[in-house]
DNA sequence: AGCGTGATCTTT
DNA sequence: AAGATCACGCTG
């Protein structure tokens, strides 16, 4: 399967929110051990006036990576339990990330039930802090990039536009109005609506 | 519907 | 130094 150039990632990051929709996240562990998921939901986060935004008031210590080239997977702690996984977009410091939010299991699916102690497929990557566990990815993640043997993307056929619904970011306060996430309708591996 | 959990950011 | 917030998940 042909894998995502860097040039994938030189969109909009609007655009590309919708664009890695349907495409194929590998993690691979040592021993071999490789993890798939196809991205169902995602989230943008890109501009100065988004107060949602981690950028928004410019660049900080945990922020920094948002500002590197496009492709650099940014990873942070919050809620004193979570790992959220996005992927950096826009040129380099001009800060934009995709939150990836969900994943359907492709590969690895035993693994991730036991990342995850639960076996029911569509509850093992159906929430951003779920799937960063069912991955295994952490801090130590943050600032690798998706061009390594570690971590990539495989690429599919585009989504007709029929399938790819659109909707406020979930789980937010300020900038409420921006509809912002985009995924799979119909997909059972989306998150559940929080308000 | 309520709470745990701890890093980060803002305000004092 | 203290207080607030948080791109969440789990229990009930």
């Amino acid at each position: 399967m042909e894998r995502l150039e860097r040039q994938f990632y030189d969109l909009p990051t609007l655009e590309l929110t919708e664009k890695l929709l349907g495409k194929i996240f590998v993690r691979v562990l040592p021993g071999n051990i490789q993890l798939k998921g196809r991205i169902v939901e995602t989230e943008a986060y890109f501009s100065r006036h988004d107060e949602a935004c981690h950028a928004w008031r410019g660049k900080t210590e945990r922020n920094r990576i948002m500002f590197q080239t496009p492709g650099t997977l940014y990873v942070y702690f919050t809620y004193g339990n979570h790992y959220m996984l996005n992927i950096v977009s826009e040129p380099e410091n001009t800060p934009g990330a995709v939150l990836i939010r969900a994943m359907e299991p492709v590969e690895g699916e035993l693994f991730m039930q036991e990342q995850r102690g639960s076996k029911l497929i569509t509850d093992l990557m159906s929430g951003p802090g779920k799937l960063t566990r069912a991955l295994a990815i952490n801090r130590e993640c943050n600032g690798k990039n998706l061009f390594s043997e570690e971590f990539f993307v495989e690429n599919t056929p585009p989504l007709p536009d029929r399938m790819i619904g659109t909707s406020a970011r979930v789980g937010i306060s300020k900038s409420r109005e921006l509809l912002w996430r985009k995924f799979i309708i119909n997909n059972p591996h989306v998150s559940k609506f929080r308000t």
